[in-house]
RNA sequence: GCGGGAGUGCUGGAGUGGUCAAACAGGACAGACUCAAAAUCUGUUAGCUUAGUGCUUACAAAGGUUCGAAUCCUUUCUCCCGCACCA
């Protein structure tokens, strides 16, 4: 027999709807908010494997929550951004009407899942309420400095027809664009100076419960060297360059400046122009494939550099190695101690000179530490110690000083696309940039706009053209939008507040949710969206709007679902499970409960039918044992397994082990027997409840429960109950119904009976498990006391009979 | 190249020093029920072996530590992920 999952499932959805039971407000309970990284809200959907990270956050708030915290659980949507621009582009449509469809569509979708989500929290970053705080944001960074607006190589991707902050280019290309090689342009843009906060990040993170993983992630891509900033004269004009090995000055033989360096051709002479534009034409065309095996190559300038401390003169080569934006994009070239310097020499036949003793340079540079050598006074001292002494110098000649680099570069937040948050900025001819004023927000971005070709904003008249807000003259408006990581760079502040029309949020009502206890995303935003995120945290709090440093505590990333066939769920491959269907057919709890029985959260899995229609059977079998199941008093065998569980669960949960959580719950329901108290079944609902949360409201409210088991309190687990004896002695009997199974196959042929002998002292616990084993062995069971002079033993297997250890005879 | 993670039986996947031939689930096979099938219940699912609790081989491979290792250490191999010429 089946049952009407779906119809229970909205049953009860619309209860809690109704109800509001998992609206919540501040107080004095303790909080615990749980979060997952709002969706964009694409026009297909959710599917399963949507499902599956927001039942992983639902499970943790349903639980928090029946453990008595006051439980902050919103869900949003990232509904600004390219794609819905794209795609409304191509489907002829308008991006708002578009994603607005969309988000109407995933919270019909969220809703059928079972999510206790805080609908009256929510928050949707297209609504004019939401960017306005963006905006003022925006400003308020500007007025700290900690916004500016720069000429400079950035990455430009021809297909989204924007510029990309360094964080969204990934190998090369696009990170929307996987066959999109990303240009440099100089232009120039809207920075924010994340860079202020570099150490502070990195520092930071070390405080984090995160996976190591992105920890490790983050702090690669913040990337702190300690070194050295080194002035080199070049045609009696100083350079800097950085090197994090001062100690090898003296094997200075060359130079190499970025082939992308802003200031190149002031090095590049006359003769040399030729070559040099030739040279950056053929590096142009260099596919990104062949940049991985690329070979160093470059072309002399015609330049020369003074080695300030030993006023040698080396030859400098633009290099198609040197990064333009690391350090001044300039090195000074070691070829004997740096393998990508040895490489370069090698092929240009440079000059190697060895000033550290320790390798063999014929082959490979040698990297590693020595004694110095051809170093002038610093001669026979240790690499290490030269390194502190050489800078010492430098800086006591006023050429040079420590420096620490970063890896991290300011974020690049303007884009030249419509659906964004437009930049408050106004471009006045008399007054220059001037800020749009705070009472003048938002400023809304117009909808009507002819989309084609660059950016929509430019054909609307009414919004470019604007009075200067100083000089009330003829001015301009700011056509670039925001990079839509700066709307999801604060939204979980703004659930905490997300009416307030008076500020981006109550300090008193986030300094009471905040920070995020648990988040819960995928680990593609270890350096987007989660360094912006921390980055804005502390910006936030230096400006006074927050109070804490780090906006979430706990971090955990949930693994992938892919199809039935082993592969990541895609439309082309046509292995998508979509939730409609499955709920239609198996429930949404079944779903739930098969998602994360599958694997640990963080682990990958594979959908499959078998595996489903499986659990499915366990839904309906524990419906019908509450159907069946008779009221009485719980014995104490039943007792110590549900607290043992209990235990085990609850820890489980906590820990995210949910796969061994609902192993647990299977293995308790299977042990219960047909007549218990009801304690003990209420308990074990509980138990299932966060995975199952509509069937489990369905069969607490048949118990005769008037109350929602949303809202009752965890089972705590009276460990006096847990009798290791029971189990010893249940043991016993299995291993007596086995025992008389490995006889019956060995002997083969039919057997009826068994005849087993125990110890006096044992009867009683065999006795009471006669129908067990009858079930497991299939066969008539008689049962004696070894004492017994009565008993039928025709081989007189009672001799062998040991403690724990039962004569068995079958015939 | 660097960094991180992982390799367990037919499959997924537990298990981090003895209680491990290794949970649980799926699959397969067998039995019970049924006219039959489905569902349900029960058993088997490394090999050998005896009317049972025994032995052997096993947790990527090879070594090592230990009275004792899937579990700790070393080396090698394979796979996944991240960064990739950062000076």
């Amino acid at each position: 027999m089946t049952y009407n999952f779906k119809a229970i499932e909205t049953k009860w959805q619309k209860k809690w709807e109704e109800k509001k039971i998992f609206h919540v407000k501040e107080g004095k309970k303790k909080k615990y908010y749980v979060l997952e990284m709002f969706p964009y809200p694409s026009s297909s959907g959710l599917h399963m494997g949507h499902a599956l990270n927001y039942t992983i956050g639902d499970v943790y708030a349903r639980f928090k929550r029946m453990q008595g915290f006051n439980v902050l659980y919103p869900m949003g949507f990232d509904a600004l951004g390219l794609p819905a621009e794209n795609a409304a582009i191509k489907a002829k449509s308008h991006p708002k009407k578009f994603t607005e469809i969309a988000i109407k569509n995933y919270i019909r979708q969220m809703k059928e899942l079972g999510l206790s989500y805080d609908w009256d929290k929510s928050v949707s970053t297209m609504e004019p309420e939401y960017y306005k705080w963006n905006q003022f944001f925006f400003l308020k960074f500007l007025n700290k400095g900690l916004i500016y607006r720069k000429k400079a190589p950035v990455n430009w991707c021809s297909k989204c027809e924007t510029v990309l902050a360094n964080e969204q280019v990934h190998n090369g290309k696009c990170w929307r664009h996987e066959d999109t090689d990303v240009e440099t342009k100089n232009l120039e843009q809207w920075f924010i100076r994340t860079t202020k906060y570099a150490d502070e990040l990195l520092e930071d993170v070390k405080t984090l419960q995160w996976p190591e993983r992105i920890k490790i992630m983050q702090k690669n891509w913040i990337g702190k060297s300690y070194g050295t900033e080194i002035q080199f004269e070049i045609n009696g004009k100083t350079w800097p360059i950085f090197t994090t090995r001062p100690d090898t000055i003296y094997g200075v033989t060359f130079m190499v400046v970025s082939a992308k360096h802003p200031n190149l051709m002031d090095l590049v002479i006359e003769e040399q122009e030729k070559d040099v534009k030739k040279f950056l034409k053929k590096i142009e065309t260099v596919s990104e494939k062949e940049l991985e095996t690329l070979e160093k190559q470059g072309v002399f300038t015609g330049s020369y550099a003074i080695n300030s401390l030993n006023n040698e003169k080396v030859p400098i080569y633009v290099g198609n190695f040197v990064l333009a934006d690391y350090g001044s994009g300039m090195v000074m070239a070691v070829p004997a101690h740096d393998q990508r310097d040895f490489e370069f020499a090698k092929k240009y036949h440079l000059s190697i000179k060895e000033v550290i003793k320790g390798g063999d340079i014929k082959e490979r540079a040698y990297e590693g530490e020595g004694e110095l050598v051809n170093s002038g006074k610093f001669d026979r001292m240790n690499s290490k110690k030269a390194r502190e002494e050489i800078t010492k110098e430098l800086e006591k000649k006023k050429l040079g000083k420590k420096q620490i680099q970063y890896r991290l570069k300011d974020w690049l937040v303007s884009r030249q696309r419509y659906w964004g948050t437009p930049i408050p900025i106004i471009y006045c001819n008399k007054c220059g940039v001037v800020p749009v004023p705070e009472k003048n927000l938002p400023v809304i971005l117009p909808e009507k706009v002819k989309f084609g070709k660059g950016n929509p904003l430019e054909t609307s008249r009414s919004f470019i053209s604007v009075k200067c807000p100083k000089c009330k003259g003829k001015a301009k408006r700011e056509t670039d939008t925001m990079d839509t990581f700066f709307d999801s760079s604060w939204y979980y502040l703004r659930y905490c507040d997300n009416k307030n029309k008076k500020k981006p949020f109550d300090i008193t009502k986030v300094r009471y949710w905040m920070p995020v206890d648990q988040y819960i995303g995928g680990a593609e935003h270890a350096c987007m969206h989660l360094i912006y995120a921390r980055f804005f945290t502390k910006a936030l709090r230096d400006l006074g709007f927050v109070a804490f440093d780090e906006p979430f505590t706990r971090l955990f990333n949930q693994g992938m679902l892919r199809g039935m066939d082993g592969n990541k769920m895609s439309k082309s491959k046509g292995n998508v499970i979509n939730p409609d269907e499955v709920s239609r057919n198996y429930g949404m709890d079944t779903a739930r409960f098969f998602l994360l029985s599958l694997a640990a959260p963080d682990k990958d899995r594979d959908w499959s039918k078998e595996g489903i229609e499986s659990i499915q059977k366990f839904m309906i079998r524990v419906i019908n044992y509450f159907k069946n199941v008779k009221i009485g008093k719980a014995d104490a065998k039943i007792e110590s397994k549900l607290n043992k569980a209990i235990k085990q669960v609850t820890e489980d949960i906590e820990n995210f082990r949910y796969n061994l959580a609902v192993i647990k719950i299977r293995e308790l329901f299977n042990f219960l027997p047909d007549k218990t108290s009801k304690d003990v079944l209420e308990k074990n609902l509980k138990l299932l409840h966060p995975f199952c949360p509509h069937i489990t409201e369905e069969l607490w409210s048949k118990l005769g429960n008037k109350e929602f088991i949303s809202l009752e309190k965890w089972p705590v687990s009276d460990e006096k109950k847990i009798n290791e004896k029971l189990e010893k002695q249940e043991q016993a009997v299995e291993k007596l119904a086995e025992d008389i199974n490995n006889i019956k196959n060995l002997i083969g042929g039919k057997k009826a009976k068994a005849f087993i002998y125990v110890l006096p002292n044992e009867l009683r616990n065999y006795g009471e498990n006669l129908g067990l084993i009858k079930k497991k062995t299939g066969l008539d069971i008689e049962i004696y006391s070894v004492a017994d002079k009565n008993k039928r033993d025709p081989e007189n297997k009672s001799k062998k009979v040991k403690p724990e250890r039962p004569g068995i005879y079958l015939e």
